[in-house]
DNA sequence: ACAGTGAATTAGAATGATTCTTAATGGACG
DNA sequence: CGTCCATTAAGAATCATTCTAATTCACTGT
């Protein structure tokens, strides 16, 4: 049984620390901002990024402790990786089934809701293999920049 | 208008300079090795994998190589790359549409042709937007392997 | 308050894929 | 042969991420 994927909810430090607890994560100063950060705007941020706003106010997370908990978050099932540009992994607090639109000019990743979106005519699995997710991703550019020469 | 996706041909060394000829590539020794262990089998190599692959007989081409020449051909339209995994790109010398299968227990990477697979549903794109390509990723592992403590 | 304890944090080194720099090589052609 | 320009390639550099090892922290029990 997993949490509910909420959308909605005030990301205050109570709430924040429920949330950590509920995955089985003791809510530290620096995991609940780096939760904050995370799920304040539902973005689709880097590692690096993270621990930019994280130590926006007063610098108080170092980069180690940035990647230690975004592995922990991840193998707890808070967040979940985004893998469309090899330069870099994106942190997704979202972890409901959802796709994404990747714009590969700017960087910028946008969710695509799962519902309304359909996908049939999957083959069948070979024996032995169990799916872990299916996703979708649509590579946009801004119309204009050529991809070639 | 780009050559049609040419599935079982028999790539010898004329076949594979004319493909890069189409290509506007000089078919030069290296470029030619690395083509034929992208084209010999269909599969999903990594620039590594390559490197060896392609120096299995005589060592002659170097990683430099290896990696300009990839970025050449991917520039050119001759192979694509695939993003399932952040920690290397994969190379795929099929063009055409088509999906991937990604085992991430073993890194196998598995086509899943267009046809049959229905994908329905998707938004409209922002105004300048547009698509360069669709990716699904039906990613899985073997049965039994738990991905949680 | 204070020591003890295990977990969390961290600075900095290490890793590894990829790119860059720059010099050597090589084929085409006169 | 010698010139010319593309190609190749050794090794340095970059950069995201992981690792190591040591310090700091949050609690607990006193
Ligand atoms: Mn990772
Ligand atoms: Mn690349
Ligand atoms: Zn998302
Ligand atoms: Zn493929």
């Amino acid at each position: 049984m997993d949490a509910a994927p909420l959308q909605v909810i005030p990301y205050d430090r109570p709430t924040l620390s429920a949330l950590l607890r509920r995955h089985g994560i003791a809510p530290t100063h620096q995991r609940l901002e780096i939760a904050r950060v995370l799920f304040a705007r539902c973005q689709h941020l880097s590692a690096e990024q993270i621990l930019h706003q994280a130590n926006e106010r007063h610098a108080e997370t170092s980069k180690a402790t940035v990647y230690n908990t975004l592995n922990l978050f991840r193998d707890r099932g808070l967040v979940r990786e985004v893998i469309v540009d090899p330069k870099r992994v994106f942190y997704d607090p979202n972890t409901g089934p959802h796709h994404h639109l990747y714009n590969v000019d700017t960087g910028e990743i946008t969710d695509i809701p799962a519902d309304g979106l359909r996908l049939s005519g999957l083959p069948e699995l070979p024996a032995g293999m169990v799916t872990e997710g299916v996703d979708v991703i649509v590579r946009v550019r801004s119309a204009g920049v050529s991809g070639l020469g």
